[in-house]
DNA sequence: CCAAAAGGAGAATAAAAATTCTAGAAAAAA
DNA sequence: TTTTTTCTAGAATTTTTATTCTCCTTTTGG
């Protein structure tokens, strides 16, 4: 009896379609034991799996028993698992058709969209433009030396303001879960001076502008460089306040949309350092 | 003797991906025997049945054999059926075919250069991902009810932390310079209740948060959502702990390299969306 | 804190699938 | 036409895959 009322709650409505699926899986989701809700995460997140694998191949990757994915497509309604996987290869047969079309629309500029998903093409565009040339623009030697430099250091600053901010901030959160020591100057309070008073020749700045060129990182730079702290530069052009002071420094120009430069290129660049910094500091 | 050659004979070169698969199949389809050359031409014309039916179904509908559609797979190479099919399965998996070639490129290229170099061109390759991906989730319905509701809203209130800090702090800088009144709460100080206080129902609140999603994060917008202020989440996942609470939300997914998830898709979100708010407010 | 219920892991089983084999049919060569 | 070779259908086999079941663990309710 006991066991009728089981299957009989959980039973009732297994959707038939993708979209009806997922959202079904969005609201149950919470509802769900710890492993099931696992299945129901992974499910959503790797659609394309959940099609093509076998139970085995699909179960190692989410972490759970193969038997667990039987028990989820039950829970959830469906008969079984080959039931449930039913859906999510529907999706790709369906789906098929109008690829084509996505395609084109892709390789196209989208001069027949517009207005606001125009928007996003644009910034997309602008992005990938920029990720392009940044391969095309710097090159092994520059990165190389830019990242011993960085690596012989006791504490790297990083200095970034406006445009810039967001770029050092996220290098702040990198190096750290790298376990690279460093410190951001993120001037609250205009302290920036008092952030960067004890930046000496054993460690390093990081320094981005972009033009305008921020006077606050500018002054900043400057005060810290003439110190003889040893100085990476990001910035947009060679002729740069910052070119000078530096003792590696990379140009990256990015394209632009609706008068916003993608940032794209710059987020690429600093994570790349980050990261060959801390392999250059495991001895790599 | 005669059997070594019948199969030596056919050995060679069974290739790996589908387009070359394909023109093989359109080359020798003509010397193939009766059999073989109709499941050649059924595999030529429906290459998603190839990929998801088992060698039963396809045969049924090839009207051949089972066993016809193993030899037929072993006569042009492959060891057996499941391993033609796989050729068939991969075309779906990796949708997007010529964005594939053009990181296959990227990829080659990586193997000349070598280490450093190797990271630029793995997080240029991730970001690309992430942006491509991105124009294929986001629709213009979605992009345009968050920009209408954020848009009606006195004040856009900003909130991210960790990972996802450098976009809303690129947001501040972004809406400022439309013209939009926008606060950051950049959480100084664990003032974040004090900075998010004054946010009321006419008001709105921009939240991102990634996995593991930072506790701050969520508390916040919490208790803002509980007060009735309108708020649009971006995330990672449909089971966020934001959508629950989201007026609009969006899920962005990115692609990741050397452990370090990319940014560029969530920084392409922001910028359309705040170019977006802007142009609803002056009217558009 | 204990008891009862629900969930989960892994082995055991059943089902389904691919592959091989064999006998016979069709085609080609003599 | 006969003989030989190649090809094919269909049954038999083996492998793979899904599903069920049992025992143990975790969670929940009193």
């Amino acid at each position: 009896m006991s066991k009728m009322e089981t299957v009989a709650e959980d039973l009732g409505d297994p959707p038939r379609d993708f979209v009806g699926l997922r959202s079904l899986l969005m609201e149950r989701h919470q509802t769900l034991p710890k492993r099931l809700a696992q299945v129901a995460r992974f499910a959503v997140a790797h659609p394309d799996e959940m099609a093509f694998g076998t139970a085995a191949s699909i179960a190692e990757q989410a972490s759970v028993q193969p038997s667990t994915l039987v028990r989820f497509a039950q829970t959830i309604g469906y008969q079984g698992f080959s039931d449930l996987q039913e859906i999510f290869r529907a999706r790709l047969r369906d789906r098929w058709p109008d690829y084509e079309e996505r395609l084109e629309s892709l390789s196209h500029q989208d001069r027949d969209r517009e207005g606001l998903p125009g928007l996003l093409d644009g910034f997309a565009q602008a992005g990938v433009t920029s990720l392009m040339r940044l391969r095309d623009s710097i090159d092994a030697a520059q990165l190389d030396k830019a990242a011993a430099l960085l690596a012989a250091a006791d504490t790297i600053y990083l200095l970034g303001q406006r445009r810039a901010f967001p770029i050092t901030a996220y290098m702040a959160y990198a190096l750290g879960k790298l376990g690279v020591k460093s410190i951001l100057i993120d001037n609250v309070g205009t302290l920036g001076q008092e952030q960067s008073a004890f930046a000496g020749k054993k460690d390093a700045l990081i320094s981005i502008s972009f033009t305008p060129y921020a006077p606050a990182t500018i002054e900043l730079t400057k005060a810290t460089a003439a110190r003889g702290v040893p100085l990476v530069a990001i910035t947009d052009s060679p002729f740069s306040p910052l070119t000078e002071l530096a003792d590696a420094w990379f140009e990256v120009v990015e394209a632009d949309f609706a008068a916003f430069r993608s940032l794209s290129a710059c987020f690429c660049l600093a994570m790349a350092l980050s990261v060959s910094i801390a392999e250059k500091r495991r001895g790599g």
